[in-house]
DNA sequence: TAATTGTTACGAGTGTATTCGTAACATAAC
DNA sequence: GTTATGTTACGAATACACTCGTAACAATTA
């Protein structure tokens, strides 16, 4: 049986490569590196490695054409960030969206996000 | 350093233990290990073991007073939704909460989810 | 008391995640 | 062509998560 796109969640460190592949789109490991480097410290090999393993799981892309390969993630953000919030509702939500949104809102301290919110919901009525 | 309790994130059969121990109150092994035996296949020294993992994160309490020893969570359930969605708006949503409740009411496919929502809303608006 | 039963404690084995050093290789510079 | 540089590939070491068999212990039963 072949595993779906949707059953292989990004560990921690996968995740945060992705961030970056998101953020400034496809790149070598050199640009990955260099710019998870602006935040944390991490050697150039480990992030090499993390991207080969996350291009075995088919959760980058390759483009070998150049020395230098190219990564890209292999799914959307938007996708992936569903996974994820599925993932966490069917464990520790019992399954009920609702009660998931129900306890971020709880969450939302500033202003800022509470109109956004609103916001939201407002598009939502129409 | 001491560890904050909100730093400690249970683990995948961690979080399964924790929903039971939610869900029947304080347990001992045996009660855990037969309501979890309801839905998955798992011996009842591995329920011990992690009860006991659990007990040196502290993220239950036990009860030694007896031979069988009883266990019940150490954080609500409230608590621990909260610190798994905090955890995830970090990780996944830039920080953004409303992005995160954006993504998940895209999720929301039931009419029932959605109403729920709904009237969340609108008791927010008052 | 002896045997059976139920419980906890311990330790080992497996798998996965993460890290990084070193080797192998390719390209560019000299 | 030789050296220097940048890159990928590989393998090992560590840490944690998970699983379960077996030993140790306690209590109950015969």
């Amino acid at each position: 049986m072949v595993r779906e796109k949707s059953a292989v969640k990004p560990t921690e460190a996968e995740l945060t490569l992705l961030n970056i592949l998101w953020k400034i789109g496809p790149a070598t490991v050199r640009q990955v590196h260099e710019t998870v480097s602006a935040t944390q410290k991490t050697g150039y090999t480990t992030v090499l490695k993390i991207l080969q393993i996350m291009h075995e799981k088919s959760l980058v892309i390759r483009d070998e054409s150049n020395r230098a390969h190219v990564y890209a993630a292999a799914n959307s953000e938007t996708h992936t960030q569903s996974s994820l919030i599925k993932d966490l509702i069917s464990k520790a939500f019992g399954g009920s969206t609702s009660k998931l949104i129900m306890r971020a809102i709880d969450e939302s301290t500033s202003a800022e996000e509470i109109n956004d919110i609103r916001q939201l919901l407002n598009s939502l009525e129409k």
